[in-house]
DNA sequence: CTTGCCGTTGACGTTAACGTAAACTTGACG
DNA sequence: CGTCAAGTTTACGTTAACGTCAACGGCAAG
């Protein structure tokens, strides 16, 4: 029981930029920005399966519309740095912090939402109305 | 019954500026993209009770990560020009697509708060054991 | 050997969304 | 009258998040 039989798959930078339709640019960007840490095979980039982790939470970061930086500190709330996990309770602080925030974009969400559905209805009626008249 | 008492409340550049804490040049340059068109009294810009919603919308816009240009979109569904409306049908679909669109990111809304729920479990677990080792 | 193909590191270009500054007008006030 | 605040236009600067070359190395196939 004590050899773990994590598979550690690894990914090359072109098959990643390749699953999330993504450029390897970009993804050396993010690198570069601090978000991914990848190992070296002499040059060129190893990508493990938590680096690819990483990335999907970018991805899904940039849809909700969170900057890198953001993502950033999103990715250390769920890969603590091991030996700097003295400030759990900062941490727990700006999880906190983070889910209020996305909890206001909820609501932002719903809101949205429901307007559209009453514009939706509107213009159904309007329809229905060009229809009467030009059916009479 | 006929003239309607709608209150029509006018707000200067300013006014708007502060109620939602952008700046003069914001409120101009969203003009400047089509997304607002205030009347004028000769120079001055006077925005209508209509203009203020079109830019809480541009807020919330925002806040959900929409660019100027999808705002935009999204304020044309809410305010149909009314002598382009013969494009009902068009709007309606754009408007489900925007709402698909909508219910994805709020499908990623809510794994990332799963998801900081247990990182935040995962902190809260590790401070108790911290806490254990050191009282023992 | 050379021809691709994949990888690398710069370096510069680009777009969106404003910020900042200059230079001007206009109405209210002492 | 001067000036002061609030408005205007025009123009250039800035930041984030990449895109787009350019120039190079390694290596497997023909």
């Amino acid at each position: 029981m004590s050899a773990t039989s994590t598979k550690s798959r690894t990914y090359s930078i072109s098959q990643l930029a390749e699953e999330f339709a993504i450029t390897t640019r970009a993804i050396r960007f993010y690198e570069e920005k601090g978000l991914l840490q990848p190992k070296r095979n002499g040059q060129t980039r190893i990508y493990s399966a938590a680096d690819r982790v990483k990335l999907i939470l970018i991805l899904r970061g940039k849809r909700l519309g969170l900057s890198l930086e953001e993502s950033k500190d999103i990715i250390e709330m769920y890969h603590p740095d091991q030996d700097n996990s003295h400030q759990l309770q900062t941490l727990i602080d700006k999880i906190r912090e983070k889910r209020e925030q996305l909890k206001a974009q909820l609501d932002d969400l719903r809101t949205m939402m429901r307007e559209l559905d009453e514009a939706e209805a509107r213009c159904a009626d309007a329809l229905t109305v060009m229809k009467d008249v030009t059916t009479s």
